[in-house]
DNA sequence: CGCGATTTGTGCACATCTTCACAAGCGCCT
DNA sequence: AGGCGCTTGTGAAGATGTGCACAAATCGCG
């Protein structure tokens, strides 16, 4: 047969890798249900996705799913554990430990995912010391220390947003070369380091606009345009001119 | 000129739409510092974006850029403000006061960015009453009661994944059309219902995989393959027979 | 042993998104 | 008034992602 050669990590289409850790919840729930065996049929839905979709996804790991069959559970579930460099725990630092680092940092998700909390770091004087889930606040300036002692590979910035940037220099000074920031701010690292945001306030702001364009659509016809549009003359008189875009 | 029409919301791209709001944050923060106007090349670098890419997200809302100056800060904010239904401050259920719960409910940046937290939900008797920045949380079941007060449009799910369904189906039954997920499951809405999820695990599982292949390209060169592959014969023996994958 | 039922893996066409490059438009300065 | 430099808006090309539809492979069964 084809054999395909896997190729290399590098050649995984990005969507695909965001989607394997779907794949994966899923088929730990798979798993735990007592399936041996499951069809892209049925992993699909599990995760969310079309079929022929997951069959592409899987087969860029060089796939061990048998026609007539599907794919073995703990296999795959093997498989992209090792391809997300799963198997072994990789350490992440916490830094900043107010309202939602506190929330963070009692996860029991973290440790069930593959992940370590391996220290938490504050700024603030009257955090310091303080245990939460077991673990010991530190200060940010004993990073250098920790990061080497724990080798640390991932950092999670839950500071506000005005302290993210420097957080993140002092993790990237460090070593680090992942980066997920919770601050709703645009970070900027060198090459080679890798940044994810999670912004809570676009999320809701994307489902506004959904819901946005749905009373519109019902309210206004299928042909709703951007009716009621501020126009132009709020904010300053300037550039005003040509705006009669309203009702149509 | 060529008015352009912009047609109606229904046409904006949808990597559009998920770019509006860094746009917006990034324009809050130009209006904050003083600036009047802002060309494609600042706001596109206080974005994080291609300035090109920029240009052609504005263009599909009408845009009322101005060659040689840039685009007017006040006025930009007004338009994307509008675009995505922020004008009016939506109200928002949170259900599910726990950990995570407790640090959305206490977020300043629901109220900063567009929306109301118009009540707190749980289904723990202990939960009930409680007070958490000025909101008391109520028991689940006074949902329809609320929501029909308060005219929640969307919703916002912090509960154990094995609630997340059970809930959902109570929010869209209320009328929520738009649901912000933070349990790891994959949540099944009828048509017309949106649903964004957030979950930290699948983040931290897309940076470690970036970690290992970084690693991989290291250790073992640019055209490192899918080196020292689980193999096939850990789950079950059967569909062995075919990996050799290794090495090469 | 062969056949039919089932399910994978993938070629292909289509859709969406990104990026470049540049003409057209605008304001400022002389 | 005219020219110059700057910036927008967009056509076109390329890259990436999606989904259909079907041949190939495998299993179970008679
Ligand atoms: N709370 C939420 O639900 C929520 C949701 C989405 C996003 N966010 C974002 O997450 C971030 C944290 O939010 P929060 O509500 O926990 O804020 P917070 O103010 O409660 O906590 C911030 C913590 O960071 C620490 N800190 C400040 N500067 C630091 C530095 N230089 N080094 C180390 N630690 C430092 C502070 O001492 C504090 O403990 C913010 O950027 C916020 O916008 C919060
Ligand atoms: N804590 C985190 O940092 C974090 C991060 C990412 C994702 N999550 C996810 O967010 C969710 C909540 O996490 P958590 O740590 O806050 O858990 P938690 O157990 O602390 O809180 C869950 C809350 O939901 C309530 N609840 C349970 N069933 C309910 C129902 N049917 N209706 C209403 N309320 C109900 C519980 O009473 C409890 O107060 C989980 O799915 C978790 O996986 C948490």
């Amino acid at each position: 047969m084809s054999q395909h050669r896997p190729g290399g990590l590098s050649e995984l289409p990005e969507a695909t890798v965001a989607r394997l850790p779907e794949y994966l919840r899923a088929l730990h729930g798979l798993a735990e249900a007592g399936h041996d065996t499951v069809s892209s049929e049925g992993l699909a839905t599990a995760a969310g996705v079309n079929s022929a979709k997951l069959r592409k996804d899987l087969s860029h790991l060089g796939s061990y799913g048998t026609r007539g069959v599907g794919y073995d559970v703990a296999l795959l579930i093997e498989q992209i554990e090792y391809v997300l460099g799963l198997t072994q725990h990789r350490a992440v630092a916490l830094v900043g430990v107010g309202n939602l680092g506190h929330a963070l940092a009692g996860y029991a998700g973290f440790a069930t995912r593959g992940f370590r909390i391996a220290a938490l770091f504050d700024a603030d004087p009257a955090q310091i010391g303080e245990v939460i889930s077991g673990l010991t606040v530190h200060h940010i300036r004993e990073l250098p220390r920790i990061a080497a002692e724990e080798s640390i590979s991932i950092g999670v910035i839950a500071t506000p947003a005005g302290a993210a940037q420097a957080v993140a220099d002092q993790l990237v000074a460090v070593g680090v070369t992942g980066i997920l920031n919770f601050a709703p701010c645009v970070l900027s690292v060198p090459e080679g380091v890798d940044v994810r945001k999670v912004d809570l306030a676009i999320e809701l702001q994307i489902l506004s606009f959904h819901e946005h364009r749905k009373a519109a659509a019902g309210s206004a016809g299928p042909t709703a345009s951007l009716t009621a549009l501020p126009g132009g003359m709020a904010g300053n008189g300037a550039s005003g001119g040509n705006q009669e875009a309203v009702g149509s």
